[in-house]
DNA sequence: TTATCTGGTATACTCTATGATACTGGTTAC
DNA sequence: GTAACCAGTATCATAGAGTATACCAGATAA
């Protein structure tokens, strides 16, 4: 109720930065120690390697990961998670943990069909 | 790490849910006691009647909140949050840490611009 | 009387996020 | 030799999320 303005602000402000869907996936697939770029990319069933380019690119250009290239043969990129990728990380738990509640709530048919 | 598989599909799940950019932000005005069209209109700037009138029906549908008239002279109309719309609110309140967080470091001047 | 509040609906338009598909150049395995 | 891996890029098409604007009927205030 208090400051609502403020709150409304900082809400959009991060909802904007998390922007599409696939931010938020990417991110967690990365702290959860996924960093080759294919790797990613499975490990993401329904991206496309248009989307995960895309957004890989966003995140290095706002500091969430770093490209590190290892100019051997084969060439070997890396994804690694900054500790600004990491502070989504209550985030991300509450959300896996509302889906969660969500699933067996539905699964129970019930709560958002009264 | 650990059946990152089911994580992943929570955590869709949730995203899917909150689907666009006004969600939340409804939500949030709503639990934040604002219950009449307009009020909860003036309370988020930048949204539109169109868009607020579409969240408020999808939001009835899936039982985040309740539609109440009371057919006086005027017509009162009255949204009232459900439980399964409060909880959102952890992920709210966090998404709200997460805000100013970044509002600081921004201003600042450091983090994502190393 | 005119303006302003209420709770919305209707129509038209924009635009961009996403998807689908194909391709590249190099490496390694069969 | 060809198939499959790597890390992507390029091009095109499209749904639908979001915006803009105007409007309705009824009540209230100036």
């Amino acid at each position: 109720m208090r400051n609502h303005a403020e709150e409304l602000r900082a809400l959009q402000d991060t909802l904007y930065f998390i922007g599409g869907k696939w931010r938020l996936p990417v991110i967690n697939a990365i702290c959860n120690g996924h960093r080759r770029f294919r790797e990613i990319e499975r490990s993401i069933p329904g991206i496309t390697t248009r989307m995960l380019s895309k957004e890989l690119k966003e995140m290095e250009m706002n500091n969430l990961v770093t490209r590190t290239v290892y100019a051997d043969t084969p060439v070997l990129v890396e994804y690694a998670p900054t500790a600004y990728c990491r502070s989504f990380g209550t985030i991300i738990q509450e959300m896996i943990r509302w889906g969660r509640q969500h699933r067996k709530t539905i699964l129970k048919g019930r709560a958002d069909k009264p």
